[in-house]
DNA sequence: CTTGAATCTACAGTAGCTAGAGGATGTAAA
DNA sequence: TTTACATCCTCTAGCTACTGTAGATTCAAG
């Protein structure tokens, strides 16, 4: 039986986190000692592994809570979990092009600006100029 | 003299954004109309330009901050500005590696999966599985 | 049995917006 | 000129995914 700090140790997820989980209906609410402590065991344990590691590959948590639907109901098919990861593969695709974009711009300014004064910079003209930049109007969230 | 409206298309900035950074002093306080209404000139045109491509560029809004408070004040060192573009760029390097391990694992995802049942389907192991991942328990935040 | 770390609840705050209510203003056609 | 209608105003609340704080309680080790 886990605390919830050795469950938030073993999974690297923040003791509140855990609490957040439970309160948004993530993860259950686990059995309590006596005095009213959590306890978890090796189902929370995973469960809990899965959102974490969903998490790092960037599913949201409304992803995952379909993922885990899919999990906790095995007989549905597969193509659900299937669209869920195509929807973030493109989303992947997306944010890797603008950041490949940053980056090149990025490292422009770092290379141009090699010590003097703003006046004579153009790091700060770089991301003023509009025409140098192929403006999509996009939504630009994560 | 550009009505919010107008400011917003010409920059691809929803009206209600344009008020926020006004509201958090990004922004200054434009001129009004008789009736109340914001006007804008070229200067806030040039600003909002240089926000909005920044925020594409993955700033943060603080980071924005720092760069035009240079930009005000061109008698400071190009330094400053230089830093927090370096800085942006680690970052950056940071989010494209975890987004290409993203990408790989979901590609090997969408081949695994082709039909069949949940059952079957190692999405979900996947995601599950604490072993196949390299656990950094570093910060998965955006 | 005491001490001190860990836990509890409850609430507030973070970034960066976004949406809606309910009303005022600006403009262009009839 | 009137009227219609888009746009604007302020204000408030909501969103995601947490994170932090306060003050009280519980647990485990010595």
């Amino acid at each position: 039986m886990l605390t919830i700090g050795n469950l938030a140790k073993k999974t690297g997820t923040k003791v509140q986190t855990i609490r957040y989980y439970e309160q948004i209906g993530l993860m259950p609410e686990p059995g309590r000692t006596e005095g009213g402590q959590r306890r978890y065991g090796d189902a929370e344990l995973d469960r809990l592994s899965f959102i974490r590691h969903s998490r790092q590959l960037g599913f949201s948590l409304d992803a995952i809570r379909e993922l885990l639907d899919l999990s906790d109901h095995p007989e549905k098919s597969c193509d659900e979990a299937d669209a869920i990861a195509r929807r973030q593969l493109r989303q992947v695709e997306q944010r890797m092009a603008r950041l490949k974009a940053l980056r090149t711009e990025l490292k422009r300014m770092v290379h141009e600006c090699s010590g003097g004064r703003t006046a004579d910079c153009r790091v700060l003209e770089v991301l003023r100029d509009h025409s140098e930049c192929l403006t999509e109007h996009d939504d630009i969230g994560a």
